[in-house]
DNA sequence: GTTGATCTTGTAGCCATCGTGAAGGAAAGC
DNA sequence: GCTTTCCTTCACGATGGCTACAAGATCAAC
């Protein structure tokens, strides 16, 4: 379960941070408004904690710029106790509105809830080309009508060059994306793994249309 | 859109009947939790305003009481503030928890945004497979004719697996949402678990055709 | 044509994960 | 208080994924 943290107080975060993997929860963070729409973006969370007063933008912005392509989760928190306030987050999109200072416990539980709501309405991003398809929410890929069976690490890295798809990704990006920070010059584990991905998704593995390699940058993932 | 609240205090029912009629929508009320729970059955409302301090039962069990057979939002009202009693209720099922005195315009926003979330929640509440059905609604498994007895956190597990039929679930995600957040790494449960559902449901436990693992990343509910 | 870099493919051992049966102990129901 | 059900925990064997290395293939540059 992922969680991503808005705030503009250094130490608020620290402290979320904290609290939150103490219970079991990823943790991202943002500081402000642009920042958490990539960081959304990027990492889609499971629920977001939205701090009101960025520096950069309204609150409001912030909620309609991920209510414009996600339903996750959105918990306000803010010092403010003025109901126009609450009704307009609430009426922007966002899930609930707790007012400073709270208790960790009740956080909780109102993340819990959300979650519960949330559950069963996940989106399911799909990329399809004329070979395969994957879908991403359902980590599932299928060939014409067949199930393919991938091993995580397989999974891993189409999932990431799928989520990109077009974009060029090098091969340290990818390595610190499945294999983690340490990890930055084992170039062959790519190699090899890229092979049984074409060897499983590929209709003449030999000569890759999908899974394309540039030679000494990076792989990219071609739909069409 | 119709309505339920439910109150011991004749004013507050009056005053609020008044205020959501001007506002659009139909009205039913409960003076205590049998009624409550009487009503809603009668007719199905869109969302429930839940007074706690009834004269018959604890807010928890009606809470509950609702949550066995229905996902209306549950807005609960009190007078309390204290963090447990918060967390109690969130926890039972409950969506929001305003504490009295509240301004009538939150109490909108919040409404709204509790009906906004469960609009889109279309729930399959019966899914089927050639070997057995589950109903979600009824908490109740099938077997061509006979019912199939699960306990608790057998049960618990199917239904997540179920309502997210063709989805991957990863064990984490299981544990999560069946233990709470702080077995994320007790695989082996699962293990035991599956292997019990898997005795009780498919033709044959050894090859599983509905409750299917995906090595290394999780389990699936597989409908066909 | 040769050389060297880069990529593909194959192979083998180690180890993580999975399925399963069984047993101790807690909790619930009578 | 007793019985039954359920949850937790452990041990074992088996499967198969990950790592690592090596040999063959491709390509670009000269």
């Amino acid at each position: 379960m992922r969680i991503l943290v808005v705030d503009d107080d250094a130490q608020i975060i620290r402290a979320m941070r904290i609290n939150m993997r103490a219970r079991g929860y990823d943790v991202d963070t943002a500081f402000d408004g642009a920042s958490a729409l990539q960081a959304a973006a990027k990492h889609p969370p499971d629920v977001v904690l939205l701090d009101l007063g960025l520096p950069d933008m309204e609150g409001g912005e912030v909620i309609e710029g991920l209510r414009a392509w996600t339903s996750v989760p959105i918990i306000v928190l803010s010092a403010r106790h003025s109901a126009s306030e609450k009704v307009r987050s609430l009426d922007a999109g966002a899930d609930d509105y707790v007012t400073k200072p709270f208790g960790m416990d009740e956080l909780m539980a109102r993340i819990r809830a959300a979650q519960r709501r949330s559950m069963h309405v996940e989106e399911a991003p799909v990329v399809t080309t004329a070979a395969f398809t994957v879908d991403l929410g359902a980590k599932r890929v299928t060939r014409g009508d067949e199930e393919v069976r991938l091993t995580p690490t397989e999974w891993h890295i189409l999932e990431v060059l799928a989520r990109n798809a077009g974009r060029l990704i090098s091969q340290r990006q990818l390595l610190h994306e499945v294999w983690g920070p340490n990890y930055q010059s084992e170039t062959n584990y790519l190699r090899v793994y890229m092979a049984q991905l074409r060897r499983k998704l590929e209709p003449d593995p030999a000569h890759p249309l999908y899974l394309i390699t540039e030679a000494g940058m990076g792989y990219r993932f071609e739909k069409g």
